[in-house]
DNA sequence: GCCGTTTTCGGCCCGACTGTTTTCAGTCG
């Protein structure tokens, strides 16, 4: 079993036991040794395994290795049958259900005998839900209006889109006179190539109008809690949206605190606590003396910080950008002063992997160029289509060298600043072979290899077909190396650790596709691989103008995987690209 | 279930809002 099937599983153990009403911090235990375990290399995880060194890793204990170890090697875990076994999964299900947790559940399965949504559904109209101890007819309500909206509501929602719904309502909020500060925070301020819902932080004395104002927005459907400092609404796409009105004071705090991830502000707590100090969305206060720490923030006591750079200085450490807080290394990077320089969108010179009509573009090349030419990018590439795309209208040799053509005599023309790499997305075929004669690739600045048939292979024979892709000389890099589709389609099998090895051997670069639906290499991979010497392009993967746009979420993407220029292709100069392509 | 150089036991981050309660448990982030 690979170690991303066994971080599910304990994931999964986490929901089972949270439902069995187990210790809290065993159930944190299990989920926080999923998400260590995904960010473990696959061999490194091999490794471990084989030396029987998985407790060396931070978050993983002697209980966790010896699960992991029997999953990895039988497929199986006794412990895990028998929790899954003795759960209902509709009980599994209602978790999705807002206002419901494990211990409303467990009532209702103890005292109902309910252990379907439909039964659930029934009890709720009824009557009998309403009256459970601690239940009422509004729970009741509530309920029934979650069960059937749980899709909608349950669902994760692209970063991209989330943050166009994000922006203007951030630009609302500055313009109101009573606010002083607006901030997106949770995980879309972190970059996660999903969110699960909006977290706005202000900093008004006047929460007041601002509350109003945001429950009245426009595109509000349901305002699903209301209250001084805190509201949430959900909009008609399901998408939900917290407010959070701070004074000005405590702003840094609230948004530091909201951004997250979990992960990152438990161990900032405990920094703190280490210190003597005690760390929370009000303040950072001295952890000893009297009352919470909202009221020795309200006294005064919390130290005055006014940004978050000055937060982490009173923790002795430096700024951790957002995208880095996902408690994986960052605080220890950030006490050594070790924390990289992390790639912006402003020093990217350009960008590969652009489709234009000539296959299923929406953009002539000229309007393409035109676009790139109004980024400030020195270069575009161009990679079509190549023919066994038939479904794209991929390009055939002789369409191919008739653009290549074309975009010689553009250059040529001093139409345009903008310089154009003359390149093709040339499928990999179901053996590794590519869709194109050596000799004719030999014509072009650059190729883009990607596989677009045959999803369903098996890892062996799909990574094989891969690596020989990447280890033919005619390719500059490896397009969408898992062929995933955020929220839509799973990642094909392959075994990415071999296929970086085989890219780092044949100085092949890996893209990191920007599309938002994509993002892929996933950003959980690229730190170690970058060490190693993978190099980085972060392709748009472009097929419209505006579509240049998205290596903005690429770049989020690659921050995330804690990338540096010098990792990025597209960071390089004209002339050094030049070079390497020549 | 994890962790640790004041600890191998006893901690483990902290607060807002809701709905059901008459002081708080559950949920959520």
């Amino acid at each position: 079993m690979t170690k991303n099937e066994i971080a599910e599983i304990l994931e999964e153990i986490g929901v089972l036991l949270e439902l069995k009403g187990e210790n809290p911090f065993k159930i944190r235990a299990y989920g926080s040794g999923a998400r260590v375990l995904e960010s473990l290399e696959s061999d490194e995880f091999e490794q471990l395994v084989a030396d029987g060194k998985l407790d060396s890793v931070k978050g993983i204990g002697a209980a966790l290795a010896q699960k992991i170890g029997e999953l990895h090697e039988t497929g199986a875990l006794g412990f895990y049958d028998k929790l899954k076994a003795s759960i209902a999964p509709g009980l599994v299900e209602m978790l999705e259900v807002p206002g419901l947790g494990a211990k409303k559940i467990k009532a209702i399965h103890e005292k109902l005998g309910i252990d379907t949504m439909e039964g659930l559904a029934a009890a709720c109209v009824d009557g009998r839900v309403a009256e459970l101890s601690g239940f009422g007819a509004k729970s009741a309500a509530k309920i029934a209006e979650g069960i059937k909206n749980r899709e909608a509501y349950g669902k994760r929602h692209l970063w991209w889109l989330a943050n166009e719904v994000a922006q203007p309502i951030v630009a609302g909020l500055r313009e109101r006179p009573e606010v002083k500060r607006a901030e997106a925070a949770g995980s879309l301020r972190r970059g996660m190539e999903t969110v699960g819902d909006l977290d706005f932080i202000v900093a008004s004395d006047e929460p007041a109008p601002v509350m109003t104002w945001f429950c009245e927005l426009p595109e509000v459907k349901e305002v699903t809690a209301r209250g001084e400092t805190k509201s949430s609404v959900r909009f008609e796409s399901g998408l939900q949206a917290d407010l959070r009105i701070v004074p000005p004071g405590q702003f840094v705090f609230a948004l530091h605190h909201f951004t997250g991830s979990k992960d990152h502000n438990v161990a900032m707590r405990q920094r703190a606590l280490e210190r003597g100090l005690s760390l929370s969305e009000w303040g950072l206060v001295p952890a000893d003396g009297e009352g919470t720490a909202k009221e020795k923030a309200e006294r005064g006591e919390s130290k005055e910080v006014a940004d978050e750079a000055g937060l982490f200085k009173a923790l002795d450490m430096t700024f951790v950008p957002p995208a880095l807080r996902e408690g994986l290394g960052e605080i220890e990077a950030a006490e050594a002063g070790e924390l990289p320089q992390l790639i912006e969108v402003g020093d990217l010179r350009g960008a590969f992997h652009n489709h234009t009509t000539a296959s299923d573009g929406r953009n002539t090349l000229a309007e393409m160029v035109t676009a790139a030419e109004a980024l400030g990018w020195d270069y575009l590439g161009i990679a079509d289509h190549s023919k066994a795309s038939f479904q794209a209208n991929g390009l055939d040799e002789e369409r191919l060298l008739k653009q290549v053509e074309e975009i010689r005599a553009l250059n040529e023309s001093g139409r345009f600043k903008t310089h154009v790499f003359a390149g093709s997305e040339v499928d990999i075929l179901t053996d590794g072979r590519l869709d194109f004669a050596d000799e004719v690739m030999a014509q072009l600045d650059y190729v883009v290899a990607s596989v677009h048939n045959a999803f369903a292979q098996d890892e062996d024979t799909m990574t094989k077909r891969i690596i020989r892709a990447v280890e033919n000389p005619q390719v500059t890099m490896l397009g969408h190396a898992t062929g995933r589709l955020l929220l839509r389609r799973e990642p094909y099998k392959v075994n990415l650790a071999k296929v970086i090895d085989a890219a780092i051997a044949n100085d092949t670069i890996i893209e990191l596709n920007a599309s938002p639906w994509r993002l892929d290499l996933d950003w959980r991979l690229w730190r170690k691989a970058a060490e190693r010497g993978l190099l980085c392009a972060i392709n748009p993967d472009a097929h419209e103008c505006d579509g240049l746009q998205h290596v903005r979420a690429g770049v989020s993407a690659a921050r995330k995987g804690w990338l540096q220029p010098k990792h990025v292709l597209n960071t390089w100069t004209l002339e050094q690209v030049k070079a390497r392509f020549s």
